[in-house]
RNA sequence: GUGGCCUUAGCUCAAUCGGCAGAGCAUCGGAUUGUGGCUCCGAAGGUUACGGGUUCAAUCCCCGUAGGCCACCCCA
């Protein structure tokens, strides 16, 4: 029984599943430079002020779930705090190397393990990978359908199928109080009514309330006053206009008066991805929105942002739920093998020759019969295996297809050349 | 943070009523030492998650802890 385990909350991404996640990388990766985001790398661990100001400090991810850092030294006063969403540092990186000074919008993406201190279930851990877009400087709702659409390119790329984006406007400051308000008042008369939960709710978040998932409340909350129907004049153009540009770029999206985005400093347009049907709870792919007011919170100028998040790890999950096939292993395009120990040395330099040539090679280190190599090698799945034997002593070594089952005499000298040609008729031919 | 179910070899799982802890797959080795995925033989692999308790005796019953999963909370 192994001593260490990983912590709680965090695994370990194994041989066999790094491929797929490679791909979903490497596509995340090609979408954002395709769509001009520019890459940005920032600390996984920020000042715990960063997060409390810009996130809210009455949010959950900052009041239960924020992964805080104690430095070890005495020394340092400041709390530090692991990122547990890409868009704060994202932002004060855009604050404290003047990037307002850059052609605006800047686009930015990132992909990186962000860190919740949450329950874990499948499909939530406490270190989970996210892929990100911010594009900051920009109020107009055209820059709004491109990162949605954006977001939704990655999911049908990446193999998902039935993904679409619910879609919502939770207005601003001009227009969301006078909402909050409206329902307050709504709700008011039923509050004996409702479970104690609920009530709370009432007093500190009632947007809140619109997503209950308690059947008592259904009814009530099918009759509710709509975000969307209490707009003022500006958001609700600016809706208006995002939807029609979704049209343009025929994203599918179902609108959803009831989404409430978790953190604080989102405005206007919010939106989730979830894959119809899927089973089990934590079925939201992804999501974003608009923050107006978050650069300016964090000391720069009002400047206007939108931004979306994609959890990786719920993609892989959705993948394989709707059975795509994982991305196999790297197969080596040759091992080297021979029975006699005494030709190591001459393993080890045919073996760093073919990969100076740029072929996947390995010499069997492992002294053993040579029956037992060549399976090991066609395990691994190596399409070709040179064998040394006594042929060595004239300059030259078996050639053997693994596949094919076939083999033949090459110098030595002309091994990579031979390879090479070897390769190219295995891919005609099969 | 709340409630529930679960934990036996690397993996998937057995083990009668509380009575010597097993199989398949995987790993390693062998089948007269120069040729592979199949087959056959063998080996290794366990403090039955961890710590207590009850008992002549605990994988089995009880308590606690840790971890996993499910439903909440919330979210990706």
């Amino acid at each position: 029984m192994a001593t260490f385990r990983a912590p709680r909350g965090t695994r370990d991404l194994l041989p066999a599943e790094r491929p797929t996640w490679q791909r979903l990388e490497t596509l995340a990766a090609d979408l954002a430079r395709r769509y001009g985001y520019r890459q940005i790398e920032t600390p996984i661990f920020e000042e715990s002020a960063l997060f409390e100001r810009g996130i809210g400090d009455v949010t959950d991810v900052v009041e239960k779930e924020l992964f805080r850092v104690l430095p070890s030294r005495g020394e340092e006063r400041e709390r530090w705090a692991l990122r547990p969403e890409p868009t704060a540092g994202i932002v004060r990186a855009y604050l404290q190397h003047g990037m307002h000074t850059l052609q605006q919008p800047v686009r930015l993406t990132l992909l990186g393990p962000m860190f919740r201190y949450d329950r874990p279930q499948a499909g939530r851990y406490r270190q989970f990978w996210q892929f990100d877009v911010e594009a900051i400087g920009d109020p107009g709702p055209a820059i709004d359908a491109e990162i949605i659409e954006l977001a939704h390119r990655f999911y049908t790329e990446a193999g998902l199928t039935a993904v679409s984006a619910r879609l919502n406007s939770i207005g601003d400051a001009i227009c969301r109080p006078g909402y909050l308000a409206t329902l307050r008042a709504y709700f008011e008369p039923h509050a004996a009514e409702l479970p104690e939960e609920e009530r709370e709710r009432l007093a500190t978040n009632p947007m809140r309330l619109l997503d209950s998932k308690d059947p008592r409340m259904a009814a009530l909350v099918a009759a509710a006053p709509r975000i969307t129907d209490h707009l003022c004049a500006p958001c609700a153009e600016h809706f208006d206009a995002v939807r029609r540009h979704l049209d343009t770029l025929e994203v599918p999206t179902v609108l959803e008066p009831a989404l409430v985005r978790g953190l604080d400093y989102y405005s206007r347009t919010c939106f989730e991805f979830y894959r119809e049907g899927a089973e089990g709870q934590q079925q939201a792919l992804g999501g974003g929105g608009r923050y107006d007011g978050l650069v300016e919170l964090l000391g720069g100028r009002p400047t206007p942002a939108i931004g979306f998040g994609l959890g990786l790890d719920r993609v892989v999950l959705a993948l394989a739920a709707q059975g795509v096939a994982s991305v196999p292993m790297e197969r080596p395009a040759a091992v080297i093998v021979g029975a006699d120990p005494a030709d190591t040395p001459t393993r080890l330099r045919i073996a760093t020759n073919l990969r100076a040539a740029g072929f996947s090679a390995r010499a069997d280190l492992a002294e053993r019969k040579l029956a037992r190599q060549l399976e090991g090698a066609a395990r691994e799945g190596a399409h070709f295996a040179v064998i040394l034997g006594d042929e060595l002593a004239g300059g030259q070594v078996q050639l053997r297809d693994l596949e094919a089952g076939t083999q033949r005499l090459v110098n030595l000298a002309d091994l990579p050349r031979e390879l090479s040609r070897a390769q190219r008729q295995h891919h005609h031919g099969a």
